[in-house]
DNA sequence: CATGAATGAGAGTTCATTCAT
DNA sequence: GATGAATGAACTCTCATTCAT
């Protein structure tokens, strides 16, 4: 069988198999449109009808795929999460391990900008991080479902950890270090998406930059 | 008559002024149910029914004293700004400015932990704080009420604002500094109010000491 | 099978076309519950919740089968043009067009008291097209809508219109008349309607009787 | 006493004539206030705050000079009908009462265009009639005002059934024939204020002039 | 006479969710 | 799996009116 014919081939499979398939096909295309709503209408102008009417489907459907509300946008963040990976990846695709102490400056570098990068030039997803970080817990969102979450963010800072030990910090100190550029990362979002960094007439950008210059001034200093 | 006696009488006031004294108690007997509310059900809770209802009153009678639902988040957050300042300068007490470099030095410790403390330590106030980040604008929120809020924010980090100057930097670099450093204690307080910083088991009242005491050392590498 | 047991039949309907039915059929259902509370109570009583609690609903409900309040009126007002025009047509029924002058001045006469008659008789469809005439344009009326409305009222006086032209009235004549016919008859209704007219101890439908008769004078001599 | 400082000396009052004179004024003072409100915004817009705002007032205050909001209405639809008989009485300034055939013709137009032009030029005159016709028996409105204000509307109508009698009508035709006229300039009022004859595209104007020709036609006739 | 405070009833509308079919 | 129907609990806000002071 020639390559061609086995790409244009579905492959075969067993009718609950089958049948699986075809459910995740249909819960990705209410996933779509639900992401397409979100990102138009932003938090306030999503509902469960809005959803259902974008992806041809009445309400009472949504409830086949997901059990609530906030298991959608539990599911628009996994998304929105792999997004933030393969922008990170995609940043440090030439040299993904750092070899020496260049390269693991660069990827400093890299990563971090591509993580800010990310929440700077898509505010959307920086809502739907928000919107898990707030109320969420309560219900929707089981804790395992939670942690697969928390893991995928990690994953995408994860580079800049690996980067700063490549630098000379001990473990400690790097995930401390993270956790601070992780911190400092979302606070400049959050200013500069609400506008309030206006208050201050400066740019986050600028600053994320400024800041990411002296945690290099500091591994530099560390690794010494 | 003694003074202490003096002291005691209330003071006599004009019909008028009587009337605005207790109608200003009143629409503040409001604000404290309001905040009781806020404070116990959070934003999501808060309805004008609920307010109502803890004050003692009717929802109609709310409008009395508030003209919107907006306008009595607006007053709550003002509130909290003014507890903010209060803290702030609470910490600073004993040298309302620095004299020398020492007195600049502890002033920037003092009032950066002040204002970082109070949010860590009432998580409801910070929640205020990002209802005016975030939605408000469309209405209920003139531009004047919305930059006197500002300003009173701006009031509360003046003082680390002034000690970095007295430390040496320009007004650019100290602008630049506090909205940095405004920007870290928003990150770390939402990365603890949201739990996410459990992620990485990291404190965030420990983080944000590292990084002051980082901007004390850069602050004194710029002045040597 | 006899053709009388075919008719007893119901008609087999595929799916959708059973639940359209049916849609329509409770959409009915709601509008007959608006036209009861309408009719009972009027514009003043008439509520959502009213009419809601009348058809067995929640409020809520309503809204699946009508977008807003205007839209409930819209379609109460829509039924009741059609009522008028069937009242219109059964008087007309035994001759449907004018052959000679004859027809013409009988249809004249018929037409004209029919349309009065009906409004004379029921009221509340006076008031109804009353709430068409006033503040209805803002929302929930599109303009297509409205024209529609009109239509249907304009339907209504067709024949009178060409009555007159077969007595030999010229267009621009005949359309003068008949507007001049309505608003007659608007004003005898609402004069009666309201109580007024006992102020003149008179009887509209005599003096409408009156105004016809002077028509039917006028539109003979034109035609000598 | 000179007739000047006659003029500008306060006439004595008693006591008690003195407060019902202020109370008068004071009630005027509301007066104008809520016709003010309703003429600029209409009967939707109206509301007692908004008067009361006006006035100078708290709403309560209201209550001290109209027992319901229908009384104000009823007050100022009073004050409208007085409006309406000055300008029908201004029309017919030169000739009081007809002396011969042709003062009576002139006076029947003058009269008839007088009271249909005060509406056509002050639609919210119309409105406030329009108030009183619809709901308003209910509460509010003693028969006795309501009788009041009958008379003088039809006192407005006098001088047009006076110049009908003046033509040769009995008191019977007369009386009828005003009344007709009376529903004919309401039905042409209500269709220009609703915008309803642009569906006829005619002009109530000319359609009102062409009435009164008829009219003038018949009077003729009938005393020839 | 006027105020200031409050009532109470109600308005229209929205929405996540449920469930029999 | 999907529909269509409906629920029910909310929501903010408006207003005429009352009444003690």
């Amino acid at each position: 069988m020639p390559r061609t014919a086995a790409l244009a081939t579905p492959p075969r499979l067993t009718r609950p198999a089958r049948q699986k398939t075809m459910s995740d096909a249909r819960r990705q295309h209410v996933l779509d449109a639900a992401r397409a709503v979100f990102f138009e209408l932003g938090l306030e102008g999503t509902s469960i009808r809005e959803i259902a009417q974008r992806a041809g489907y009445t309400p009472g459907a949504i409830y086949s795929y997901f059990a609530s509300k906030e298991e959608v946008y539990a599911a628009l963040l996994g998304e929105s999460l792999e997004r933030l990976n393969a922008a990170v990846q995609e940043a440090l695709a030439p040299t993904p391990h750092p070899d020496d102490r260049h390269d693991a400056r660069r990827q400093l570098q890299l990563a971090a900008q591509a993580f800010f990068s990310f929440y700077a030039d898509n505010p959307r997803d920086l809502d739907l991080g928000f919107y898990l970080f707030q109320g969420m817990q309560p219900r929707g969102l089981t804790s395992e479902l939670d942690e697969q979450l928390n893991r995928r963010l990690r994953d995408a800072l994860a580079p800049v950890q690996e980067a700063l030990q490549a630098l000379g910090m001990t473990d400690t100190e790097a995930l401390a270090e993270v956790t601070a550029l992780f911190a400092h990362a979302v606070g400049l979002l959050v200013l500069s998406h609400t506008g309030r960094i206006r208050m201050f007439r400066q740019k986050s950008s600028e600053l994320f930059s400024a800041y990411l210059r002296q945690l290099d001034e500091r591994a530099q200093g560390r690794s010494a």
